[in-house]
DNA sequence: AACCCGGGGGA
DNA sequence: TCCCCAGGGTT
């Protein structure tokens, strides 16, 4: 059986974290004031239901996962039962709650708590973070609520707390963003006392509903009625007008990059330009002839060849040579652009007959009157670069 | 249609 | 050690 290493334990605290020294008890005033407290694995310290409740809750919400919760623990009303219980009734139990691994862990911890542990949950959440399904977060919460155990909870809610109220930018995905947060949540925790265990319990929820109802990702309740949030007094997102851009949101995925080949026919001092189509990337601009890239990986010899035939229409090709390439960044993908020169003489004799809508889509141009034509930035860099380099 | 979510497993 | 995935729900 492969054994679960413990997560590594938190780091200290730096000193450039500066929490409210207050934090911990505002949140556990307005929890107990304005918090949930009805829900079904509430009032109750049976690690059992809050650790079913826990792993439900990873990734579902709470609206849902209130069904599934009574119906799971009034067939398999305790662990050893869990255990004991057939796999194929765990995964019906779990059938639409999605995420099918968490029911498989489920059932692997359980039969670990049975095996390992005597049948009773550990109480500390390193200890607790060995079994499976359970991470840092989802141990620091069991054992806060089962047992009042000081250790920070980091879910996406409180995520999204922090990232507001200390106005912290950054993907809370990206490491560094969230080592931080582990820092500040471990900053934040209310001073340890006589009340601990009670306070832990009430801080824990308090963060979780917070972020859940009050500092909600769409409309935070602070926007039309700051007195909703006992953290807003000095909630610098607030202060900035930060709210609604924070958190950070994930960077979008990778953009795919196309390719062109690019024409610089060369006639003289003059270069070929040709009037995009109205609609479309560069519409109505004046860009240069592109010829379709169809070998992969790109062959530039039989691009050059290509572009030979190609410039057949404007004059007598002399040579076709590659004579640079670009990136250029668009939002929705990246378009590399690489360029061929195209040598052609004056040779009336061979210009194909053209119509005369054709004709009035391109033109010779000479590249010291560029700025009379609506050109795309990046064909105009290239154009720049050429001429900069004396091949025109 | 895009975005969200804790932890595990594979790169 | 880092990145990506899952799968149902919300926006």
């Amino acid at each position: 059986m492969p054994r679960k290493p413990a997560p590594r334990a938190v780091p200290p605290v730096p000193d450039d974290i500066r929490v409210p020294p207050d934090f911990g008890a505002r949140v556990v005033d307005w929890q107990r004031l304005h918090g949930r407290h009805d829900l079904p694995w509430q009032n109750t310290r049976d690690p059992y239901r809050i650790w079913l409740s826990e792993i439900m809750l990873q990734q579902t919400q709470v609206s849902t996962v209130i069904e599934y919760f009574q119906r799971f623990v009034s067939q398999l009303p305790t662990v050893q039962a869990l255990a004991a219980a057939p796999a194929d009734q765990v995964m019906a139990l779990w059938a639409g709650l999605g995420y099918y691994s968490r029911a498989r862990n489920l059932h692997r911890c359980a039969m670990q708590v049975v095996s390992a542990h005597g049948g009773e949950f550990p109480s500390d959440p390193a200890v607790l973070a060995t079994l499976p399904g359970i991470g840092r977060s989802t141990a620091a919460a069991i054992a806060a609520f089962s047992a009042g155990v000081r250790s920070p909870i980091l879910d996406g809610n409180v995520k999204r707390v922090f990232a507001r109220f200390f106005g912290m930018h950054g993907h809370p995905g990206e490491r560094a963003v969230e080592t931080r947060m582990w820092q500040l949540a471990e900053a934040a925790l209310p001073a340890p006392g006589p009340r601990q265990a009670e306070d832990m319990i009430a801080y824990t929820q308090g963060l979780m509903d917070l972020g859940a109802t009050v500092c909600s990702r769409g409309k935070p309740t602070c926007l039309m009625d700051a007195g909703a949030c006992p953290l807003s007094a000095d909630c610098v997102a607030r202060r900035d007008g930060l709210t609604a851009t924070l958190p950070t949101p994930k960077p979008r995925a990778a953009i795919p990059e196309r390719s062109t080949v690019m024409l610089l026919v060369r006639r003289e001092r003059e270069v070929l330009l040709r009037l995009r189509p109205d609609s479309g990337v560069w519409g109505g601009l004046w860009s240069l002839p592109e010829m379709p890239v169809d070998t992969v990986p790109f062959d530039a010899e039989a691009a050059e060849e290509a572009a030979l035939d190609y410039a057949r229409a404007f004059g007598r090709p002399a040579r076709a040579t590659m004579t640079g390439e670009l990136t250029h960044v668009f939002t929705h993908f990246r378009l590399l652009i690489r360029a061929i020169r195209v040598d052609v003489s004056t040779d009336p004799g061979s210009l194909m007959v053209q119509d005369s809508a054709a004709e009035a889509a391109q033109r010779w141009l000479s590249l010291d009157d560029l700025d009379a034509l609506g050109t795309p930035a990046p064909v105009r860099r290239l154009l720049e670069d050429q001429a900069r380099g004396g091949l025109f």
